[in-house]
DNA sequence: CTTTAATAAGACATATATGTCTTGTTTAGT
DNA sequence: ACTAAACAAGACATATATGTCTTATTAAAG
């Protein structure tokens, strides 16, 4: 009963945390299954989900015994926008307009242009400056938060 | 070839801008088939919509010769998120988490969660206190400034 | 070389969103 | 009454997203 608001699709959202699992666990061949047990995704369907992520070289597989998955590059070098354009197939439109209705510019504004014009760019920036390799460092500290409250029982 | 970060559904969509309709021309009944050519929309995807607007008391119908649809109250008093929860039967999230990721909180937080945690209630805000009236009269100011564009041709 | 364990690929199935069509019901005009 | 014009409702069709299964390919280990 709660609407999210959902900016991203399932599939997107699956390779986030795809490769925010691989952010944290490099150098290292990751097993599919493992990222997929992790995060409840079912296997086959994240399977096909990093297969499109290895076609657009943010991801390297290895087959066979021993194999698996890593990350191509540094972390640091990989954005979300990265992540979006390679599972929806398209880039990230500077222009979009929330209500899609007619053109919408400052001089001809749609409704809300006012509005979302001062949210966009947080969002745009949100989507393009966030690398994988800040995103995994918040999620460590987040970690070692949890611990301490655990410790501290 | 963009991405238009769809917060909102197709349908979600038809209905907000059969809303903004309404508020533009009220105290005289619409026909469905005149929102439905105006904004492109098909005229029975459309009615089925509608229909549900009308089960939310948003919209009132009047069968028959001459009828139509009108809004069942001021345009001041209906907003945004009512039209969401009406089509997407669901309450505005107030925490929720872009990633879709385990439970996030400040002392917890999902990755992303201080850049949200800022812009979230902006969207939230934007959804909520945006009424119809005010929407509707921001659409008039820009027709407005197209007309005058056109008249000093 | 055979077995085992891994990804790759494509067929198939299901769920949801979107779109279309037909019939029913209601009301105004003639 | 009858006809025309409007919304109501539900069946049906299509498109897309999500999820599952089987077979192929690859590589390491025994």
């Amino acid at each position: 009963m709660s609407l999210h608001l959902d900016i991203f699709s399932a599939s997107t959202k699956h390779a986030i945390q795809a490769m925010i699992y691989l952010s944290m666990h490099r150098n290292k061949p990751i097993l599919v299954r493992t990222i997929s047990e992790y995060y409840s995704i079912p296997l086959f369907y994240l399977a096909k989900i990093i297969q499109i992520l290895v076609k657009h070289n943010l991801v390297i597989s290895m087959k066979g015994r021993g194999g698996g998955v890593m990350l191509k590059k540094s972390p640091k070098r990989i954005f979300v926008s990265n992540v979006i354009e390679a599972i929806e197939g398209k880039n990230i439109d500077k222009e979009m307009c929330v209500y899609g209705l007619d053109v919408c510019s400052d001089s001809v504004p749609c409704p809300i242009h006012k509005t979302w014009k001062k949210i966009k760019p947080e969002i745009i920036d949100m989507l393009i400056n966030q690398n994988f390799h800040t995103l995994a460092m918040d999620l460590l500290e987040k970690h070692d938060m949890m611990s301490n409250i655990s410790s501290k029982k």
